[in-house]
This record gives C-alpha cells, sequence and structure tokens, in this order.
RNA sequence: GCCGACGUAGCUCAGUGGUAGAGCAGCUGAUUCGUAAUCAGCAGGUCAGCGGUUCAAGUCCGCUCGUCGGCUCCA
C-alpha cells in the first residue's frame, strides 16, 4: 500500500494490450482508465493486478499487469455483488435503525450474504421491503467512497455508530494492516472492498432468503440474522441465473427420483433412501461397472461384517474421533458399533495371516453398507444419508509403491468420470486437520507423497489446507455436471496410522518386519449420492446401459399385439431391458409417456411393420431411427451398452 | 442439533372457524388409433400424528414426526 513518502517512486503497469505504462507509485486504477479514455473511466467497475482484484480507488504499490474491469467481464460480478452486499446492509439500516451490523460476504457461487443483529427472523415480507428499499438506494446512485482510516478513528466510528459487533471485527484485523472503509450516500462499512464506482453500476439486485446463523460460525455464539441475495449487472444477467436456478429446479433429483420411481424415502427411516425396481437396477448397474473397472486393475472383492465389538473401534480410533457420527447397539452385555467405514476391516483381513513384501500391493475393494450418523438437518434427499455404500478399497502397498497406486487410481478415477461425461474435473489434495493423529513428521511425509504422484502425472491440482481426514491427507475429485455445479465424487487418502493402530505388517526382502502404507480410495463416492448426482447431470436421461427401461414396445393398436409381443420377446431375449406398453391408449399418449419417462427407444409396430417383419424405432431424443429389423436394432442397441455410450 | 418455513387424494394445488374441492394419474366402458396427452363414467381423504381452545377446527394454540431453505458437517 502506498504512503505519502513513496509517492514520488515510479511503477510500472503492464496492460492487455503489452504497452506499459510508468506511473507514479500511489496512482490508482481510476486514475490511469481515466488517462486511457472517459469511456472507459466511466464503464470500470474494478481492477485486477497480476489477477489480483483491486478497487479502482487503491492507490498501486507496486508494478504488474494492470487489467480494469467493466460489467462484461466475468470478474465483475465480484465488484457487483460486494457492493450490493453494502447496499442490503444500507436498506437494513434505513427500515430498522436499531440493527446493527455484522459482515457481508459472498461465496462461490452468485449469491452474497449479509448478517444482522436483528430480534427475529426475516420473514418474506421484510425481504420484499428491503429489496424495494435497495432499488431506491441504486437509483439515488451514490458513488463508493473508500477511505483509508486508523484503527483507533475507526473503533471510535463505529463505536459512536452503535455497532458493536463491527468493532468487534476490526479488533481481528491484523495489526499492520491498512484499515479502510468504505461509503456510498450515508452509509459507511469497514470494508477492504473492492467495490463498483457508483451504485447505478449494480444494474439488479434480488433477495433470496433468510437464515439464521451463528455469529462466526460457532454454536456457542449467539444467532445472527443473515439475508442471502444476488445481483448483477444487468437484468437480463438476472433472468439468466433466475433461468439456471429454474433448470437446477427441473434437475432436482428429489423430485425426479420419485418421479421415475427409482426411490422413495419413508417417515420411519428418515435420510435412508428405499430403493425401488427401477433404482436397484441402477444402483447395480453403477457397481458391475465399478467391479468390472477395477477387477483389472488388480482389485478384489472382499465381504465384511456390518457390527463390530466397540474395542475394533478404539483400536482403530474411530470411537475416540469418529463416535458422533456412529451408531451404537448392544447384546449379551457387549458394546457394538455399526460400521461407518469398511477400513479397519480391511485390517483384519490382512492381518490375518502373514504378508510377504512380495505380496503387496494388496487391494481390497468392498461395497459394504455403512452407517453414518448425519444430524438431523445436515440430511438432504440421496446426497446426504444416513445409510450408503461406496466404491470402498483400501490398498496395502509399500512406502515406494505409493506412487504407482495413486497414478493407477487416478487414471481409473478419470476413466469412470470420462464414461459418464464428466470431463471438467478439479483435483484438491487437502493437508493435515487440527484434530488429526500421527506425527508432524508422519504428515510431512504423507503429504508431500500425494502431490508428487500427482505432480509426476502432471495433474495440475490445487491444496485445501487443513481439510484432510484426521488419519492422513487426500486427494479429492471435484467434478462440474451438465449445468455447471460442482460436486465431490472421489477421494484418494493416505494413512500411516490404521496400519500402526492395528500393527499390521509384511516381511521385507531382507527378513525383517516392516509396516505397510494403506490408501483409502472411492471413485464414484457413494453410490447413492453418485446415482444423486447422475439424476441432476443427466436430468434422468440415463445412458442406454443404465437405462432402468431401455426400449418399450408400441403396438399401434389391439391387432399388431402378438406381432408386438414377439417383437418384445426377441428383445428381452437378447438382454435388453424392453418393455411392451399395450395398454388401450393412442399411440401419441403412449409416445408421450415413455419421452416423459426418458426411455431410450420407443419401438412402434402396425400393419406395415408386422407385414414386412420389421419394426419402426424412435429415439427419445427425437426423430426416428426409421424402419429396420430387429436384429438390426438389436445389434446397434447392444453395442451401445457394450461400449457404455451415451449418444443415442 | 439450532433458526425459519411448510405438511389437504398417488402428483400439482384450491379451500381464513360453519357439509373437504379441482386438474393430472388410477379404475371401468366406449374408441382400434402411426410418433409428446381420445371421450365418458366411477372411485379415491383419520386434511402428517397426538393433545388443547371453541357450540363448531383442514383453518386458532401446544407438542411430536417428516420435508424444505440455511448454520455446521460431508461420501
Amino acid at each position: 500500500m502506498a504512503s505519502p513518502t513513496t509517492a514520488t517512486e515510479t511503477i510500472e503497469l503492464t496492460l492487455p494490450d503489452g504497452s506499459v505504462r510508468a506511473v507514479a507509485r500511489g496512482t490508482t486504477p481510476l486514475e490511469v482508465a481515466r488517462s486511457i479514455g472517459r469511456g472507459l473511466a466511466r464503464a470500470a467497475v474494478g481492477a485486477a493486478v497480476d489477477g489480483e482484484l483491486v478497487d479502482l480507488r487503491q492507490p498501486l504499490d507496486r508494478s504488474g499487469a494492470l487489467r480494469l474491469i467493466t460489467s462484461r467481464d466475468p470478474e465483475a460480478g465480484i465488484f457487483i455483488r460486494h457492493s450490493a452486499e453494502h447496499v442490503m446492509a444500507d436498506a437494513v439500516k434505513r427500515l430498522w435503525p436499531e440493527v446493527e451490523i455484522d459482515v457481508g460476504r459472498q461465496d462461490h457461487s452468485e449469491k452474497f450474504q449479509y448478517d444482522f443483529r436483528f430480534p427475529r427472523a426475516f420473514t418474506p415480507e421484510d425481504l420484499e421491503r428491503i429489496e424495494a428499499k435497495m432499488k431506491e438506494i441504486l437509483a439515488e446512485d451514490a458513488p463508493f467512497e473508500r477511505i483509508e482510516i486508523s484503527r483507533q478513528e475507526a473503533a471510535k466510528l463505529f463505536a459512536e455508530m452503535g455497532e458493536r459487533l463491527k468493532v468487534e471485527r476490526l479488533a481481528d484485523i491484523p495489526e499492520g494492516e491498512t484499515i479502510t472503509l468504505f461509503r456510498h450516500g450515508r452509509f459507511t462499512d469497514l470494508c477492504r472492498g473492492p467495490h463498483v464506482q457508483r451504485a447505478s453500476q449494480i444494474g439488479a439486485v434480488k433477495l433470496l432468503e433468510a437464515s439464521s446463523v451463528y455469529w462466526k460460525g460457532d454454536e456457542s455464539n449467539e444467532r445472527l440474522q443473515r439475508i442471502y441475495g444476488t445481483a448483477f449487472a444487468s437484468a437480463k444477467d438476472l433472468r439468466a441465473y433466475e433461468e439456471q436456478l429454474a433448470q437446477a429446479r427441473a434437475r432436482d433429483h428429489r423430485r425426479l427420483g420419485p418421479e421415475l420411481d427409482l426411490f422413495s424415502f419413508q417417515p420411519e427411516a428418515p435420510a435412508t433412501p428405499f430403493f425401488h425396481p427401477k433404482g436397484a437396477l441402477i444402483y447395480n448397474g453403477l457397481m458391475s461397472f465399478v467391479r468390472q473397472l477395477q477387477t483389472g486393475y488388480g482389485y478384489q472383492e472382499v465381504i465384511t461384517p456390518q457390527i463390530l465389538d466397540l474395542e475394533l473401534w478404539h483400536t482403530s480410533g474411530h470411537y475416540e474421533n469418529y463416535r458422533d457420527n456412529m451408531f451404537f447397539t448392544e447384546v449379551d452385555d457387549r458394546r457394538f458399533a455399526v460400521k461407518p467405514m469398511n477400513c479397519p476391516t480391511h485390517c483384519q483381513i490382512f492381518g490375518t495371516r502373514l504378508r510377504s513384501y512380495r505380496d503387496l500391493p494388496i487391494r481390497y475393494a468392498d461395497f459394504g453398507r455403512l452407517h453414518r450418523y448425519e444430524r438431523s438437518g445436515v440430511v438432504t434427499g440421496l446426497t446426504r444419508v444416513r445409510s450408503f455404500c461406496q466404491d470402498d478399497a483400501h490398498v496395502f502397498c509399500r512406502e515406494e509403491q505409493i506412487g504407482d497406486e495413486v497414478r493407477a487410481m487416478t487414471e481409473m478415477i478419470l476413466r469412470i468420470y470420462d464414461t459418464f461425461d464428466f470431463h471438467d474435473v478439479e483435483i484438491e489434495v487437502s493437508t493435515r486437520p487440527e484434530k488429526r493423529l500421527g506425527s508432524d513428521e508422519v504428515w510431512d511425509h504423507a503429504e508431500r507423497a500425494l502431490m508428487e504422484a500427482l505432480e509426476r502425472q502432471g495433474i495440475a491440482y490445487q491444496i485445501n489446507e487443513g481439510d484432510g481426514a484426521f488419519y492422513g491427507p487426500k486427494i479429492d475429485f471435484q467434478v462440474a455436471d451438465a449445468i455447471g455445479r460442482s460436486w465431490q465424487l472421489g477421494t484418494i487418502q493416505l494413512d500411516y496410522q490404521l496400519p500402526q493402530r492395528f500393527a499390521l505388517t509384511y516381511v521385507g526382502e531382507d527378513g525383517a518386519e516392516h509396516r505397510p502404507v494403506m490408501i483409502h480410495r472411492a471413485m464414484l463416492g457413494s453410490i447413492e449420492r453418485f446415482i444423486g448426482i447422475l439424476i441432476e447431470h443427466t436430468a434422468g436421461r440415463f445412458p442406454l446401459w443404465l437405462a432402468p427401461v431401455q426400449a418399450v414396445v408400441l403396438p399401434i393398436s389391439e391387432k399388431f399385439l402378438d406381432y408386438g409381443e414377439d417383437v418384445h420377446r426377441r428383445l428381452v431375449d437378447a438382454g435388453l431391458r424392453a418393455e411392451l406398453d399395450a395398454r388401450n391408449e393412442k399411440l401419441g399418449y403412449r409416445i408421450r409417456e415413455a419421452q416423459v419417462q426418458q426411455v431410450p427407444y420407443m419401438v412402434v409396430v402396425g400393419a406395415r411393420e408386422a407385414e414386412a417383419g420389421m419394426i419402426n424405432v424412435r429415439r427419445r431424443s427425437g426423430g426416428e431411427l426409421g424402419s429396420m429389423t430387429p436384429e438390426a436394432f438389436i445389434d446397434h442397441a447392444t453395442e451401445l451398452i457394450r461400449q457404455r455410450r451415451n449418444e443415442l
């Protein structure tokens, strides 16, 4: 940050066209914009220096690549929404002057939020009033001012304003950091920015919902009231966002699942799905796929107990670290726990005999049912349930085999995602959490091993500090679905703890005992959750190989029922999941129904077909494949299924 | 778990203290039909559950269960 004494020095700013401008240290991006052109200066909402977003009024203190951001740039939303936070807080203060403001924030989506000390929950009517007030404020078009201020002055100012929460927030700002305020009209907030120049650059706002939150996210703190909203440069952008929300609602697996008769939930089993026949077909289809793939990678499937003595969970450390998420039961005066993870049982299998270094890696896969107690407020649909199964596996290997194993796992995982047309995959390495087992040296080593394995494959990753499991660091795979939402699926977790706790050893080349390393791995994550994601990704249009009903045979009328039955029989005999819909309804009606149920193929048979021994095939993607022999269709479909191809 | 909202037929919803309704789905019949909804009739409800207020409760109050949106957590 610039100070007056250094203002005479010069810094060099590289503009996007490659030109370089030498300006005095302390020059603001807005001043640079003005020197380029009045139009640009007026249109700019913010700036970026070396990719970092900065406020237009922030004095620049170092050389770098300067880019001015207008409402057309993707980053504009950051400035707009951050400014909309202030406008919302302003509106709330105008309506209820006694309310204290906390802080605003925006998440990775298009939402922003602001927390208030307010005596009750905000109602939808409150939100309407606040939104209307915000629009008044936008119409006033006050400029946003950036003000640098001393810590003492800021503390005094907010104390006088009665903003006690702000005074406390101020105390959290590290010493030595410049304290800045932003003001528009009469509203002043403690804020490091960045903001737009004028309120009117916030083209459209909409408040979304309100909820209560704990101050600083800590359950022992008092409750504040949070309001969520969104803001865009234009009403058109807001409409596009609302359209996207409507899309997401239309794909919601909690609606589509029961509608397609895949699964249901019953009050007697909260957060535990019942898979109906069609859902079970998909469930088993996914398992077979994973089974086939991982067998090729040297995995062996095991089956292990559901309920195990508490002692095992003390040994594994789950009792100490994971107890709050476990189910317990007691019988014969003996205490048991329902397994929340498979890993301890795999350690036990490993430990049943003497292992040689020649046996490693040993790769145990397990589709065992897991139960985890999740707090009632956090469960939702299939994505967060209390009973589920993972495409779980544990690899026991030698230290020097970690790289190869992680590489093979990554390859397998990316192949799986590719099959489902998840092409946008982000990889994160999560490092040691606060609550953990093991020494810092072991963690250093484990974290480095994972990163090196990725680096050797040339795979880019991000680091997620402190987000590892209690027993080791992990690699997480995040994929973006068809409408751009991100989901966590696969995970690779390194574990030096369990082999030690279960005293697992193998005999090395040197004849001495060594400790194996354990790698936990899931690819789809949990089958339940994956089905939920897949429903939303495909909007219920499952790939042919997974579609519960792959083809429905539709005789035009009763007269062709015999031929329809014959065709149906042939499809079923060829291994296709085919149904016969011979209901007394018009063809259009039954076609529509098959479309709504997302059946990939509709096989129409009438006089022309019956006579010629042909069928007429329609695809759910629209359009007829035309007349063909049943054999030709069977060949075509079975080939697509064999290759697990998506397109129809 | 906490805060808030919600719970009426299989689904979507109407019903603001005075006799529980509609559309779709279902069933029956007619129609025998060529690529996204044929017509008619019938049936369908402990208004989530339990308790309370009231002459009278789907409607007002309390509790319980469940769902949804958040907090937090996560496969």
